[in-house]
DNA sequence: CGTTGGTTTGAAAGGACTCAAGAGGGGTGG
DNA sequence: CCACCCCTCTTGAGTCCTTTCAAACCAACG
């Protein structure tokens, strides 16, 4: 499994203009007024990576944290062992690397699921302007709980029962309703199965199983579609199939 | 599965007395001082409760936080279609309940899996002394964290591989080593296999051949003992069995 | 075209589950 | 104090699901 690492000059946007962000109601800097926009001075990066590039690494000093704003990133979590998990799949508007609010190491390492689209903040940033502004804590407070709750729901879901009801209530959880048809991603089976805590070839087994069953349809590598999701759902909360 | 609530009037041990309290420096108000404490003025119970018992529900209005100061707690989180899974283990020291803090319902259910010794905090006292006291802040976004990182490692360790490794790498998590041997706590069957998603037969059966190993010894029903932490950490990483 | 990385599919082996019976411990009432 | 009950834990045998090892397939790319 070879592995990028983001180069940079290569991703390099320009600098931030925050209080325009599309997806600044949902990101960190959500209850920041004009003040404490003013604050604001080391550069905050905005960046673009492609698919399958890592983005920092378990132990490495966080000295950056990041809100995603297109795309999936994967935090994987590597075991004394050797063997590694995803323990969280960020999603956009998301916030992640925060470990470095706490001065600490990255407790897992990032890295890109799909072509992505992030901000990079420095960390020196949220230290200089939470002494200041008691809404930017209230948001970072309310951020880690969101990171907490989803880290937890996602962790109960998605590894509790039969692969193909796991993969049902992982599939419910990324789909987009685009008008009529609903479509979920897909990553690489390899990573789906990180993420389930089964093998790859038994992800391949449970999508065929769920298509012949009519759950899903048109499985291609990277997403699939979900003819009725009232029938996903009904069989991710009872596995009751035909 | 039946299950006693709370009755305060029993368990109600009198105010704390957090200024003088023995894991004050592990807990919420590590960072407090004087000052601080003078404005405190909700009652902060200290309460003492049996094995087996409930102190919140998910779903429930999240009124208090609460610092566990002895015993072990187990948060269940219940999916849709009625399963759970323990989705994280509380230790003495540890900060629970915390979506409190965000205005929020619990996300999880909590109760005790042994009798246990904790303090709950008023939501109210963090609300009004987070207005004035940036040290507060500091320190309960440090304890997200702390919950966070704990949450992801857990899942991690405690569910990638065998159950003998699972198991192994459970019992040196709260293996405690008192002089020369060392011994870990062990819970309801039934409680460990929600925690590493295995019915409890299963769990029984993952002792039984751990002790015909010789990685653990003297089982009963709520503790080991453990020879050698050496062979079991050994065994835990690598499951390389005789 | 041939190579390469990723996905699918097959068959056999292994681990966990289910159903079921039995053993151990603690508490209660006779 | 003993008999009995209930709850929990252990153990057994057969079934089901997931893994393992292999081989074939597919699409992208040089």
């Amino acid at each position: 499994m070879t592995m990028k690492t983001i180069e940079i000059k290569n991703a390099w946007q320009g600098n931030s203009d925050c209080n325009a962000c599309t997806i600044r109601s949902s990101a960190l800097f959500a209850e920041l007024n004009e003040e404490d926009f003013s604050k604001i001075h080391s550069p905050i990066d905005d960046l673009r990576i492609e698919a399958n590039t890592g983005i920092y690494s378990q132990g490495e000093s966080a000295e950056y944290l990041f809100t995603l704003r297109e795309g999936f990133i994967k935090l994987l979590h590597l075991n004394s062992d050797g063997s590694e998990r995803i323990v969280r799949l960020v999603m956009p508007g998301d916030l992640f690397g925060m470990e470095a609010l706490l001065g600490e190491a990255y407790s897992h390492a990032a890295s890109t699921l799909s072509n992505v689209h992030l901000c990079r903040i420095p960390k020196a940033i949220i230290a200089s302007l939470g002494e200041e502004s008691p809404r930017l804590h209230r948001q970072i407070v309310k951020k880690w709980g969101e990171a907490l709750v989803q880290s937890e729901s996602w962790f109960s879901e998605i590894n509790t029962g039969r692969i193909e009801v796991r993969l049902a209530r992982f599939l419910l959880r990324v789909a987009k309703s685009s008008g009529d048809i609903a479509v979920a991603p897909l990553f690489k089976r390899e990573d789906m199965g990180l993420m389930m805590d089964v093998k790859f070839e038994t992800i391949s087994r449970a999508l065929a199983s769920m298509a012949e069953q009519g759950l899903i349809s048109n499985i291609s590598r990277l997403s699939i579609q979900i003819p009725s999701m009232e029938n996903l759902k009904k069989f991710s909360q009872a596995g009751l199939n035909a």
